[in-house]
RNA sequence: GUGAUCGUAGCUCAGUUGGUUAGAGCGCCAGGUUGUGGCCCUGGAGGUCGGGGGUUCAAGUCCCCUCGGUCACCCCA
């Protein structure tokens, strides 16, 4: 009997864990900046919490949710995206406003697996509740933007969007659909039907007879109303300032029905794969009062996909977590004990240290030594032992020198800032 | 969910028209004399050829099923 990690999941392990961990590390400091506050909440929830948020038609929640009932009967899903938790706690707890949150979570989406796609993702997002001004939007641009840029990613596209209010985005679906419906016959087979289930999935349609009929469709910028276009211009206007490139996207269709008035989306440019949607974002002004909240408190958030991250960086050759060798490694040619006591002396002065748990010969520590790229070994035997002066060799230049043990600590910090 | 493609040691791969005990490189382990690594040399461990069934005197090599990987569509991170 063999077990392996289920469909479109999988182990990761170092260097990628590694990377994973400095890019969250990186995140938190930085958002920590702006005032946000880490928010751990539960991988799971009622089922509804997920499907009232992201809408009952859409694409996640009607086929990709992982859902289960519990022992006790109750209809549960396994997260398939951030920002309905952070909503459903932000409600619960009855938060003060505005309520500023960030999390690094796994998502899961029943997913055929491909390039940058799993059934267990991982994202890093951002949310702010409880604020309707278009600082917030531009807030949360910027801090993901500078985020990737501080990652060393800059060969990205930002798409800007705004998908209007519950005042004019039904003037606009009407719109729409009037026009694809005179248009039918020419949309690709898929939207011939389906177009007036959403009709603004056919705007995001990359089919050439989709593409070819929309060309020309009504856009959703021009139809705005007073207020949704305002607060639009401002938040364009505040990116300018920032110095920030975007472009305007008035088809950019996001996932999720909760979206409101601004929408965002990331590209990479440097993934040749479908898959180059690195992260993605909007304003969800409806969405607290959908799951229960009070009406009239609007939220807005982002999410970024770490594993795509993690392509992107590989793509441009970025190592941000470098393998990190040891200071020092124990070539112990005496008793068992004496490697553990050492080591844990000299960590606990902030030196990192190896050895070999299993002690072969000489030759082999050596070799392990070797092998592990440490700056210097502590060669101690019989012969140490018994005059009381242990050997520090640096392993780039071989070159030796006999230092008592209990001067060890100082003596090897020495040699470590000498050889930087 | 649909489609394509692949699946031989830890990794990257060879394995001729089906034919004797399945190979290489790298990695790993151990040696190359008396306590010293990196280069080099020698040796070793490690594979039910993803799994199951079938065809055949004989299958890693052919057929079917199945499980996985990869990629695309759909959709998304």
């Amino acid at each position: 009997m063999s077990f392996q990690a289920p469909i479109g999941t999988r182990d990761i392990f170092a260097p990628e864990s590694k990377t994973i961990g400095a890019l969250i590390a990186k995140f938190a400091s930085l958002v920590e900046l702006a005032g946000f506050d880490l928010l751990i909440s539960p991988l799971f929830e009622d089922y509804e919490v997920f499907a009232r948020s992201a809408g009952q038609a859409s694409e996640v929640v009607s086929k990709e949710m992982y859902v289960f009932s519990d022992r006790g009967g109750r209809e549960m899903a396994l997260r398939p995206e951030g920002t309905a938790s952070v909503v459903r706690a932000f409600i619960q707890h009855q938060n003060p406003t505005p309520f500023k949150a960030w999390y690094a979570t796994p998502a899961f989406r029943y997913e055929k697996p491909q390039a940058g796609r799993y059934r267990q993702h991982h994202q890093l997002g951002l949310e702010v509740i409880g604020s309707a001004s278009p600082s917030c939007d531009i807030e949360i641009i910027e801090l993901a933007t500078s985020f990737l840029k501080s990652i060393g990613i800059s060969n990205f596209t930002l798409l800007v969007n705004s998908m209007g209010d519950e005042n004019c985005r039904p003037l606009y679906r009407e719109a729409l659909l009037d026009y694809l419906g005179s248009k039918k016959t020419e949309l690709c087979q898929d939207h011939q039907d389906r177009f007036k289930l959403n009709p603004l999935r056919v705007l995001d349609c990359k089919k050439p007879e989709c593409t070819s009929v929309t060309k020309d469709a009504p856009m959703i910028d021009a139809m705005l109303c007073q207020e949704c276009s305002s607060h639009h211009q401002e938040v364009l206007k505040g990116l300018s300032l920032l110095a920030i490139d975007f472009i305007s996207a008035p088809r950019l269709v996001r996932g999720f029905d909760y979206y409101t008035r601004t929408t965002f989306e990331i590209q990479s440019n440097s993934l040749d794969s479908s898959q180059n949607a690195i992260g993605g974002g909007g304003r969800y002004d409806k969405l607290v009062e959908k799951l229960g909240g009070k009406s009239e408190t609007p939220g807005i958030g982002f999410g970024m996909g770490l594993e795509r991250l993690v392509l992107v960086l590989e793509a441009n050759g970025i190592e941000i977590a470098p393998k990190q060798s040891p200071d020092v490694y124990l070539v112990d040619l005496s008793s068992n004990l004496n490697s553990p006591v050492l080591a844990g002396l000299l960590r606990r002065c902030g030196i990192s240290v190896d050895y070999s748990y299993e002690k072969g010969s000489m030759k082999s520590q050596m070799r392990h030594a070797n092998k592990s790229g440490a700056t210097l070994a502590i060669i101690f035997g019989q012969r140490e032992l018994e005059r009381g002066l242990y050997k520090i060799k640096d392993l780039a230049t071989g070159e030796e020198s006999e230092v008592p043990l209990t001067a060890i600590e100082e003596a090897i910090l020495e040699k470590l800032s000498k050889i930087g």
